[in-house]
Formats: structure tokens, C-alpha cells, sequence
DNA sequence: TATGAATGAGGGTTCATTCAT
DNA sequence: TATGAATGAACCCTCATTCAT
């Protein structure tokens, strides 16, 4: 009826995130219930809208707050980095350990972006085609240096991104290759293909 | 009412799944309503139910003729072809101009997967595994004759796969580049990427 | 689970609309719950939906229309009616007719404005001026042909149709005075107050 | 958390009932959530409840309060008077000052009596019967020592009560007509119809 | 085949109210 | 006294689906 005994706010809002994430990860974002997202974290339907304005501002949220994480550690990790190369390294090397350590996050940011309202999702995606121009931004550095010959960094940025991303669709934590194997793999691959190895 | 005149079974058929294509390639499976496909038909909710059975079993047929289209024009288009380069090329031409020209299909195909009932899903699931595959073994035939070296070709198929198949989420029919240029940068990446060119 | 046998269209509405009236009169518009609504009806709450829009604009949609009516009848009461006086005694019977015998819908033109969207109660409230108006238009024209004299015919015809209206708070269709015994007092004052008799 | 520094009980429950009659003045009983009141307040909806019992009961006691000044107030107005026409003169500008003066708080007590309980309503609506009827007994005194001729003393308060309580509907503290000019409007009006002037 | 009226389950959301702190 | 986290009932509304016509 009232207030349970030790319950905290901030612990709630946390927990209503981790369930959302995995809810919308394996049930979609319109099928997810609020109901069922209620009993997950252990609390009333009715309780949610402590935490949450409604279902879409919800997932905006989420959605935001993961791009900007990404942002700032794909910033962490290319700071100071000058050589393309070395960048390009990099930049493979995250976009991997990020869609395979919090590959559901991945996956909802790429698949629900149509629930979102229009200024909502207008925003999510110009963050991702920020985040996405980073590769861009090195490809075109490493023409410039003549370490490699890409002729449209535009679609070859999309086509690596693309490829990378892929691997949040069948990693398994505890599979065949080892996150390292896979980086090993896909670096030769991407290395390869703009001319290098 | 009877019988609207000048209506007829098969048109009607072939308008609703035209529009359902195009409504859930829009809003979302989740998302579409059966009274807006109607209304897009020209007809009224209830009697799509003299051409489908449920929703979700619109979503199956769809996915199912879509991935059966799919296998027919790729087994036509490796048919006879014995050069795993050959093969190679035509695979990466077949994909791209598929995944350009029938974007909305394949973007269904890749994204409403979640909608299905289980045995359903399992059912595309395998079909989309098996026409993968062609690809993995094309890459081994490759390694095996040695044209190329691939270490992995399970991995590296699905690398390639996920970079044609992203054309879709930004390929515009007439934007900046032709079918034909994309086809040619996406074979040359490709062809870099196993180590040719 | 489908249409009940018998069912019509036209009859469901009108069973609605005095349905509606009866329980906004008792409850309030606020209070009516659509499923008691429904239940009135003998329909299920969804089924509703197939005639009105959404609760307030079923509430806009009963006040207009009971308006219109209202401005109707009384433009055929007042029709030919030169006199100021006659036109003032015909108002009187008429808005006493008329507030004892749809006492429900006029008691809920009273009060249940502030319910509508902005937009709504403004068209609403505009119709109700208009019909005030006809009185003070005939005390005016009776003030001009030395009929009455009546100094502020603005409040005074608020006050008419104030003392007027009031009759449908405490009028009952079996209590000590019959229709006509009303109308003869209230005619009485209300000449009386204006000056004549 | 604590008391706020400076906060008094008496003096926020003064503040809730001041924002109470606003509310209501101006959204309805039913439709004032006391997440707002408690707001216009100041505090939190939880805070409420150190003020009043229930929704119900904190409209059951504005209205009592209401009523009860109403009461006493009309006492000392005619306190001491015999003259049934210096008593009707008084009732009436009496009447007019207070509805106009509070005209929020008496629009409430007309509106609102469907949300109170049974027992509560029976009780409010009790003394608004009172009320009423020292009109009538003076309408009634008036007749006995022959100063006027009413002739249903009962219709007849009742429509002077009702043409005088309209005031509140349209009255603007700032408009064309000053309270003293309105009540010189509606004491000659209601003498008139009760055969005198 | 088509319509339109209906079902019924349930979804998101609201809100008075409670109570540990 | 005040807060803020929670309840729980219920509300409006939606929508896939059914079936008499």
C-alpha cells in the first residue's frame, strides 16, 4: 500500500533500466509490457511512472544515455591517437568489445529507433551518424597520408561499421573464439580490405 | 454488401501483401494495424480474414515466399558456376542488387524475425542460415584450390554478409551512386578483404 | 466474440446518446464510467468505439446537437412573431417547456462546459450566447416601442433566464404543479418585472 | 525529511483550502488531482494527508464552512429587521455582495454537491435549503401584512434566488458595471416582480 | 467476398491513498 | 510535519479477431 521498507530510488531506476534493457532485447520494445517490466524489477505497473513519463520517453532515454556512453569511450579510446593506422586498430578493436560486451544495448539501439517519436529518433540518429563519421573521419586521414587508397569512405565506412556490428547478432559469451580472436580476425579482415596486410 | 465490382481474389491478395510489405517496413510489425493494412487495400479489417489467418501467420507467409524468392535467384545465378571467384563476385552483385532493389523485404526479413511464433521463426532462421552458407562454402572451395586465404570462413561470412546486407538501411534508388557503382566498390572491398586484388 | 444477431447501427447510437444523458445527469460527465456507459447499453466498453471518437468528444457531440436543437425549436416558436411582448411571453413557455421536459440534457448544457477541450467550449458557449441573446434582442425591441422599460436589457436578460432555468433544479414530471401552472407563474413574474401587468 | 523552516500548520491548511476553491472554481471536483493542489501548495500530495482525511471530506468541509458563513452572515443582516421590504432589499444586495465577492466558493457549492457522500450531501443540501427559505419566509411576511401580492411564494423564491445567484456566472471584478450598480439593477427588477415600484 | 457491428483481452497511464523514513 | 516511494484499482482506449448479414 505504501512505501516498502528499504526501498530506495535511485536502486529502483537502476533496476528498471537493466530490466528494460533485457526485456527489450529479447521481446522488442512495442511487445515489451510495462506490466511484465513491473514484476521484472519487482515493483506495480503504476510504480514505473516514478521513474518514467511514458513507454517512449522511456526507451529515448535509454537509447540516449547508451549513445553518449559510446561516445565517450570511443573519445577515451582515439585520444591522442594521431597515426591512421593505429586509429583505425582502435576503432575496430572497441567497436568489437563494445557489440559483444553490451551487445544487447547494441542491438536495441540499432532495432528500435523506429518506436521513437520523430524528434526523438531525429536525435538518436544524428548521434549515430556522429559516432559513425569518426571511421569516416580516419579513413580519409589515411588517404590523405597515402597509408591506404579508399575510394568512397563514405560507403566503405558504412560497409566496416556494418561488418563489425554484425558480430552482436551471433556472439555468445562463451563461445568458440575468445572477444581477442574475434578482434584478431576482423582487424586482418578489415585491414585487408582497405589495402593493408 | 457483395462482392465489390471488378474486385478479385488474386488482386486482392497480391494488394495486401504489397502493402503489408510497405507498412511493416515502415511502423513495425508490432507496430502495424490490421485496420490501416485494410484501409491501405481499400477493404475493411474484417475481411482480410478471407486471405489470411492471423497476423503472425501473414508475417510467416510473407518472410517464407520472400526467403524462398530469395534461394530460387541465387541458386539461378551460381548455376553452372564452377570458379569460387566467379561465384564470389556473382554473389556479392546478387546480394547487393537484391538488397537494393527489394530493400523493404530484406530489411523485414532481417528485422521482424522476433514477431514469429517459435517454430515458425526456427523455420526462417534456417533458411536464412542456408543461404548464408552458400557463401562459407564458397569461401572454402576458394581456400581449398587456393585462390585465396581466409582463416575463418565461418566468421568472415557472416563479415561480409552483414557489410552488402547494411546497404540497405541507406541506399537510396536515385541517390549518388548506381546499383552499379555499389556493386563495384563493395566488390572490390570484398575482394581486398580475402586477401585478392 | 462477433456482431450479435439483430444488431444495428443506428439503434446502438441512439441508445448511447440517451444513455449518456441519463448517466451524465446523475454522475456527472467526469464520473461516468464509459464501461457503466456501455453496460447501460448492453454492449461491451470497446464497442463504444465504433461510434465515438473519445469521451470528450462524445460529451461535445450530445451538447451541440441538444443546442442546435434548442436553437431550432425556438427560431419555429418565435417564427412570424412581430410583437415583443408575445415574443416574450413565448420565450418564457418555451424555455420552461423546453427545461422541464429535457430537464437531463439542459442541466447538463449547464454544467458540464467545463469538460470540453478549449476549442469545444468556446463553439459550445457561443451557441448558448446566441440563444440568450434572442431575449435580450425582444427586450430591447420592446424598449424601443414603449412596450417596457427595462434599463440594462444585458443583465436583465440573464437575470430572466437565470430565474427561468432554475426551474429544472427542483422541477419533478409528478409534483404539485402541473407544466401550465409553472409557465402561468413564472410569465406573471416575470411581466411583472419588467413592468407590465 | 523534517518541517520546512518557517512552515505552520494553520497557516498551510489555510493555504490549501484557499488553492482547494481554486482548483475546483476552475477544473471540477472530480477532474482536481491533489498532486496539483498539493503543488499550488507547495508540497507533496503525501503532505495532504496531515490536512485532511480524504478528497471527499475536504469538499464536504469547504462546503460546510461555506455554508455555515453563508448562514451567518445573512443572520447579521437581517438581524433586527421586521420590515419584510427592508428585508427583501437587504436579502437581495446581500445575495448579490457575497456572490460576487466569493463567487468562487458559491459556484462550488451549486456545482459540486453530486461529488459529496450521501450523508454529506443530504446535510449541505439541507442548509442550502435554509438559506432559501428566509427568502421565502419574508416573500411569505410580505404577503401577510400586505405590502406585496406573491402568489407561489415557493416558485417564487426560488427564481429570484436563482436570477440573483446567475450574477456569479458572468460577473468580472473589473467590468463595466460596479457592485453597487448591479445590485441597484437586480432590487429593481426584483421589486417589480414581486408587484411593487 | 465484403461489410460492419461486436467481442474481450489487455495495454498504457492516472491517481487517491498509505507508510517507512 | 514533510517526503517520496510505493500500492492497487480502475480508467480510457486499442486492436486482433469473429460472425450475422
Amino acid at each position: 500500500m505504501a512505501r516498502t521498507a528499504g526501498s530506495d530510488g535511485t536502486r529502483t531506476m537502476e533496476a528498471i533500466r537493466k530490466a528494460g534493457i533485457k526485456r527489450i532485447y529479447r521481446d522488442g520494445f512495442e511487445a515489451m509490457k510495462l506490466r511484465s517490466l513491473a514484476e521484472d524489477v519487482g515493483i506495480q505497473a503504476g510504480s514505473l511512472y516514478n521513474y518514467i513519463r511514458h513507454k517512449e520517453e522511456f526507451l529515448y532515454l535509454l537509447l540516449k544515455s547508451i549513445m553518449e556512453e559510446l561516445h565517450e569511450e570511443l573519445a577515451k579510446e582515439l585520444d591522442g591517437v594521431d597515426d591512421p593506422l593505429e586509429a583505425l586498430k582502435r576503432f575496430i578493436g572497441f567497436h568489437l568489445r563494445w557489440h559483444t560486451a553490451r551487445k544487447e544495448e547494441v542491438f536495441i539501439g540499432n532495432m528500435e529507433l523506429r518506436s521513437l517519436s520523430r524528434t526523438h529518433r531525429a536525435e538518436i540518429v544524428e548521434q549515430r551518424a556522429r559516432y559513425e563519421n569518426r571511421l569516416r573521419t580516419i579513413l580519409d586521414e589515411g588517404n590523405r597520408r597515402g597509408i591506404w587508397s579508399v575510394k568512397d569512405t563514405q560507403v566503405i565506412s558504412y560497409a566496416i561499421i556494418a561488418s563489425l556490428t554484425g558480430v552482436c547478432t551471433w556472439y555468445k559469451p562463451r563461445g568458440r573464439l575468445s572477444q581477442q580472436d574475434i578482434v584478431d580476425l576482423y582487424t586482418d579482415h578489415t585491414l585487408r580490405s582497405v589495402g593493408l596486410v
